[in-house]
DNA sequence: AGGGCTATGTATAATGA
DNA sequence: TTCATTATACATAGCCC
């Protein structure tokens, strides 16, 4: 490439090494950020060279999200996991909550079953018969 | 590039822009590749495009450990705590709607006003007509 | 280190099958 | 569609600051 041609095989003197990855580490981010705009992907590149020297990223957990989605791999450790689970659950209940929320207020009521409207009548019922107590005593 | 210069921008025909995906997808692994071999690197390159494909990665979990040392950045940490956001978020959601779920049973009235024992009593009087109304269809 | 400069090797856009 | 092919644009190795 360039003035000449190399084999890929490791860069012995030091500085040219350096200077290499600098310019092909831009080289690379460049591409990447050209295939994200071309191509509607999401492409993140993460590239640390023995200087210590390492390229930035800004929406890299999203990227690593959307890639343990799509591949099936894990990236996270257990506690990452559980802190998943737990918030699935708590949507799940948080879902059922509002469902049972909804019939009460009334609405979508057509699954219900008859034993189901009766029973929310009862709820109803009794919450208004409280309800007016209370205002009773406020009054 | 190539037969013709093409501008940064999405390529809106959808084959094209799949085939330059891919193509380019390839190009930008084996650059990762290359640095790697030529400047004694770590590269890691996540790509997910649109099509849902994404390339493979073996080791980047020690990659990005790596990354996190040498940068700073804490990416697990972030995580965690944007999980832990996330939790609490919701709780706090899932909290208000048991409580409203309580009071429209007519439990722990105690708090309320008399303005809010009117607008409790006002939607379960209009939850408990719906229900009879939907009765009456079951029946 | 980091930026500019070419000559040259590569990547790839367009094309065709 | 997904492959080859190929002309062209781009990236970059080796220089020089």
């Amino acid at each position: 490439m360039g003035r000449g041609k190399i084999e890929i095989k490791r860069i012995e003197n030091t500085s040219n090494r350096q200077v290499t990855y600098s310019k092909r580490k831009n080289g690379i981010i460049k591409k990447a950020k050209e295939i994200t705009v071309l191509c509607d992907a999401n492409a993140s590149v993460v590239i640390s060279g023995s200087s210590g020297n390492c390229s930035p990223k800004t929406n890299l957990i999203d990227m690593l999200d959307t890639y343990q989605r799509l591949s099936g791999n894990k990236l996270w450790d257990a506690k990452h996991e559980n802190l998943q689970n737990e918030i699935d659950r708590i949507r799940k209940e948080n879902d059922s909550t509002q469902i049972e929320l909804r019939h009460l207020k009334g609405e979508d009521l057509t699954s219900l079953k008859y034993e189901e409207l009766i029973g929310y009548e009862e709820a109803l019922e009794n919450g208004l018969t409280n309800i007016r107590e209370r205002k009773v005593c406020l009054f």
